[in-house]
DNA sequence: ACAGTTTCCCGTAAATGC
DNA sequence: TGCATTTACGGGAAACTG
């Protein structure tokens, strides 16, 4: 008998985590006043169950964590409601909480600033738990359990922060539930770790990291080593400190870059037409005995919110060869020119010259038009012309080149890669830009 | 003492009216749940008043007007309030109410869908009144006061409309509360709507608009006519129905306009540089004879969301002249690329030839750069140079010549001008631009 | 199905609090 | 004062509702 008591008991468990968008990528990040679900389950069928109403309630932080300094919530909505067997695909009892909200309930003592484990607030962690009671024969049976930790935050600049935490935290917990995880944050193995970022990329897109670009970012992290399996990395490290010379900490950067594939360029992505990660230093490896025109692709290393830009080589008539790379491409230019556009018709713009067009072959050598050719917007603008009054116009980016160019000499290979401001003199610079329309 | 009394009662009056923003340009529309203000004040002085607290309530609607479909609101806030002297500039009592909002009471019975006056919700006029007591001697006075009729919205999308109904309602109703003004709403005399349309610009900007100006818009909306100051127009062809081919009204086409202008090119505006509101048949026939690459710049008609071009003339070596125009520039171009920019740098680009740069003179006669150069960005990018790896790079915007032109015995000259789609062969068509970068 | 209307929510800016 | 956090809300889009 109490091995049926614990059974059922152990039976009633969260089948879908706290999550603000039904297909979220996000789960167990939670936004004050916006709305989230959560769908608590029963795992055992006891058909003579459903002649009494089980009726669930939702509640969060029901054993307070740590008094100090720890924000207060209240649900808002429909936080108590019948388990029934329609919203369950298979068979059994659940409930599916909808349109729930959370509302810091402010105190008046004992504000943020006390003295103990003054954690930052995507480091605070919350339990949504549920209660309901089971009849079965004459057995009344309380029932509780309760969601994986969550993180509450009051803005969507935060959500980035809140997710490094519960990333963090499901990585290298095994405790279901430990409040002060981040009081004292274990390290992690770059074994573990880069299984998790490449998963990031896998559950977003339709591509993972490959070894490549897992050596890369480890690179970054750990600097040049032969192996970095064993390598540990400090959550300080990974989410709050900020990369060296930039403003904003390896994993917001890495996620900058994630949202702008995802909302610029997934498609191409997909398609593995994007190297991406790759040291400046690979990056000239790579290209230098490659033929002229051949390009890549590769992402920014100085921007929070994602950039991308290409790289080709050009060899010159008396055996020398440069690396050309444009200013990183963001979510400015990218709303305005698809980057399959912007590759295909990218210009050098010589003053009183005819443009060149450097991008020939995508590395290794696939002729561009057959890499990108798919995602070219369809040029059925022909159709409109004789319906249109005015010369066409589409935004382009340009820069030009200056009458002077720096003396080849100066072009060093291998200068300090993580180090953007001292390789400067790996490319010309090319000037300014015009701006122009027909 | 009923002179007295009077007095008094009518010296309760609204000083400011009900506003979203304090210094909003659009008072009298409000949005439910987002904060506004308003300040009824007491025009006498009477310092005996001040011994006792005068409370003002604040209340929508209290005599609440015709009840059918009519929504029903509550004010939420500090909706009661002492009056006193400290918010008064002049001495003199008043109160402050701010942080209010408005929250719609949803009603169970007789929804929109009436059989009456079916008004849309920026139709609905709503009352937003004041109630206070004050004691003077042995006089205990009920004194009530109320705002000029306002329209609740629920998004910031019908914004424009609940501003057109205000302006209309305020330019040709001479009653203080006329609820019912929109069951059948007058028709305005173009001498009226005129003032009213060129105050719009003056007060959101630093220019009005001028005898030319108003005349386009006239035109527009009654077709070419000897004088327009008696032509009468009605609420529907303002606000409510659309322009000829487009579907949004003349009334959101120009605000469409205004905002443009405050968000992107107010100074040159300002300045008076540009012409904006002007016919192509005007326009040609103001570009004709000036010396080629005279250029003037033109308010798109055909964006609700506002578009500006500019149009230019040149004069071929065989006496004929071309009057030519780009497609006009959106808040997509205008967020990465200041206007100033754009005419400063605009190109044309032949196929395999060097640029052209066809903009010289602002209409009439002054030098391109006399004209907008004082809104030049710096070019002190040149400092930044050296610490620059990449390539640099703007956005522009650009079309290219085909090979081929269409033949200039197609170029006919005044076209109908308010059938965009007739005028076509005024102008050559120049192929698809490209996309270009370095 | 649909149009008018409201709700929802991201992302920026401003306000608030410590 | 500066930084962390929350609030405000414009604007695009989804959801609602007769």
């Amino acid at each position: 008998k109490t091995l049926l008591t614990n059974l059922i008991k152990s039976a009633f468990v969260v089948e879908n985590q706290p999550c603000m968008a039904p297909q979220s990528k996000m789960p167990l990040v939670l936004k004050t006043s916006s709305q989230f679900s959560v769908k608590p389950r029963l795992l055992v069928k006891l058909p003579e169950v459903a002649n009494h109403l089980m009726k669930v309630k939702a509640c969060i932080d029901k054993s307070s964590p740590n008094g100090k300094g720890y924000r207060k919530f209240n649900i808002l909505g429909t936080n108590e409601k019948a388990m029934n067997m329609t919203d369950s695909k298979f068979g059994g009892l659940c409930v599916d909480f909808r349109h729930l909200q959370l509302k810091e309930q402010k105190s008046v003592i004992g504000g943020k600033g006390s003295n103990e484990t003054s954690l930052v607030v995507t480091e605070e962690l919350h339990l949504i738990s549920f209660e309901t009671e089971l009849v079965y024969q004459d057995l009344i049976l309380k029932l509780e359990t309760s969601s994986l930790p969550v993180v509450v935050i009051s803005n969507a600049s935060q959500l980035l922060s809140g997710w490094a935490s519960v990333v963090w935290y499901n990585m290298l917990c095994s405790d279901v539930q430990n409040m002060t995880f981040f009081s004292n944050p274990p390290t992690a193995l770059w074994s573990q770790l880069s299984e998790t970022l490449s998963w990031q990329f896998s559950s977003n897109t339709k591509r993972h990291l490959d070894t490549d670009q897992l050596d890369m970012l480890a690179e970054k992290l750990f600097g040049p080593q032969e192996n970095y399996a064993d390598c540990y990395i400090t959550w300080a490290k990974f989410s709050k400190e900020n990369l060296p010379r930039q403003n904003f900490s390896f994993w917001l950067w890495l996620q900058g870059i994630l949202d702008l594939i995802k909302k610029y360029f997934e498609n191409i992505w997909n398609d593995g037409l994007i190297i991406g990660f790759v040291s400046k230093k690979r990056e000239r490896k790579l290209l230098k005995h490659m033929q002229s025109g051949t390009f890549l692709l590769r992402f920014s290393e100085s921007s929070k919110d994602g950039g991308i830009t290409f790289t080709w080589v050009e060899h010159l008539p008396n055996g020398e060869y440069k690396i050309r790379s444009v200013e990183p491409y963001t979510k400015g230019h990218l709303t305005n020119i698809p980057l399959s556009e912007i590759v295909r018709f990218y210009k050098v713009m010589a003053e009183e010259n005819v443009p060149e067009h450097p991008l020939l072959y995508l590395y290794p050598n696939i002729p561009k038009d057959e890499a990108f050719g798919k995602y070219y917007l369809d040029s059925d603008a022909d159709v409109q012309l004789k319906h249109n009054k005015y010369l066409r116009t589409r935004l382009i980016v340009v820069s030009e080149r200056p009458s002077t160019e720096i003396p080849p000499a100066m072009i060093e290979e291998g200068l300090v890669d993580d180090l953007p401001m001292l390789s400067a003199t790996c490319f010309d610079y090319l000037g300014f830009s015009q701006l122009s329309t027909t």
